[in-house]
DNA sequence: CTCTAAAGTTACAGACCGGTAACACCCTAG
DNA sequence: CTAGGGTGTTACCGGTCTGTAACTTTAGAG
């Protein structure tokens, strides 16, 4: 194994892949196991030997989520290295391009809102991804120059993740089209303080 | 019919009650028809003699929240008649209640979050709601005399959106407490222009 | 009181769900 | 070649879901 030559994608990192997409595109309570490992060219007894349950399956989903959404921050830095206000710029074209390419929003609110259960597995793991997100968030706008880092933060995650939302409820010519208005007129706000 | 006297309330508004609440509490997937007519005290046969389906009966209660959600705008103009800008910072206040006194945010939002199927019968109504109370807060924000109206009833839409879907995920001591501040402190800042 | 319409009861159909058991297969490391 | 672990196949369990049929009971209008 780990033949380092081409070979093939594994079942479990098929599974993933594609339960990643279908809940994402269908929402968690809207895909079966048995659609999964059907799209993903497999059976569910594969699925059950990588992953305990299906509960377990979406918490793993969600951490590869989180695993992109960390791809993305150190490509800010990749791309404007040192440059944390440009980086907060990029941060705001990226959430935009994100509003403009994809109709579901976040994995992760969705999960929140669709695993009511209050003491869901998953509810743990989504609060501590979206706090290290909303950490990473406030030290870019603090090292930025940004005097009330932590209120533009916030500011700035509760615009987006509303957008998000607004997109699946009112479409696109909501008041989600005028997210980045919204986000450099608040930094430059901030900015003048 | 029709006594005028007493009156017992009726089995369709008891479900339709029991409906809005169950749904609110812990979503359209995770309630099912069974469990709602006992919870309103009756049977299947009597929700399906009100309602043609379940699709039916969400948008039923969909239409009934967006009910109370104009009667509160009543109640906004009835207790600052004329007053527009105290009426915007009423309807401030009034969302900042709704985010502390509870945890399960928009029923509109989460159903359109939920119902992942784009062509869902209920994605018509909710967009069409939704639409409406853009409307409202847009006019409120322009009798107010706000310059840019629009932006600025956007801006608090999105960020009462993004306050309610954020409760969900990180919890109470997330983004969301700030919402009074960041609503407020928008609110200064488009009057001054 | 009687007649009728609304509401309750029971049973069931048909589909789908998550999860498991038992067994056959294949591919590769040794 | 061989042994064994990963994979595929089939069948199944018990439960839940929406929705319907046929029948009985109740309550109010005249």
């Amino acid at each position: 194994m780990t033949d380092g030559v081409v070979e093939r994608v594994r079942p479990r990192d098929r599974i993933l892949e594609t339960a990643r997409d279908m809940f994402h595109k269908h929402g968690i309570r809207g895909v079966g196991i048995d659609a999964i490992t059907e799209a993903a060219g497999t059976n569910k007894m594969t699925l059950y030997r990588h992953f305990e349950s299906k509960d377990d399956l979406i918490i793993e989903c969600l951490r590869a989520t989180a695993c992109s959404a960390n791809a993305m921050w150190e490509k800010f830095e990749a791309e404007n290295p040192g440059d944390k206000l440009a980086q907060l710029h990029a941060w705001v074209r990226m959430a935009a391009d994100c509003l403009m390419s994809d109709r579901r929003g976040c994995d992760m609110a969705n999960a929140a809102i669709e695993l009511s259960e209050a003491d869901h597995p998953a509810r743990q793991v989504i609060k501590e991804l979206k706090e290290a997100q909303r950490e990473r968030l406030v030290s870019l706008c603090r090292d930025a120059g940004i005097g009330q880092a932590e209120l533009l933060a916030d500011t700035l995650s509760l615009l987006l993740e509303g957008a998000r939302v607004s997109l699946q409820s009112v479409g696109a010519e909501g008041p989600s089209a005028q997210f980045v208005r919204m986000a450099e007129g608040l930094i430059t706000s901030f900015r003048a303080r």
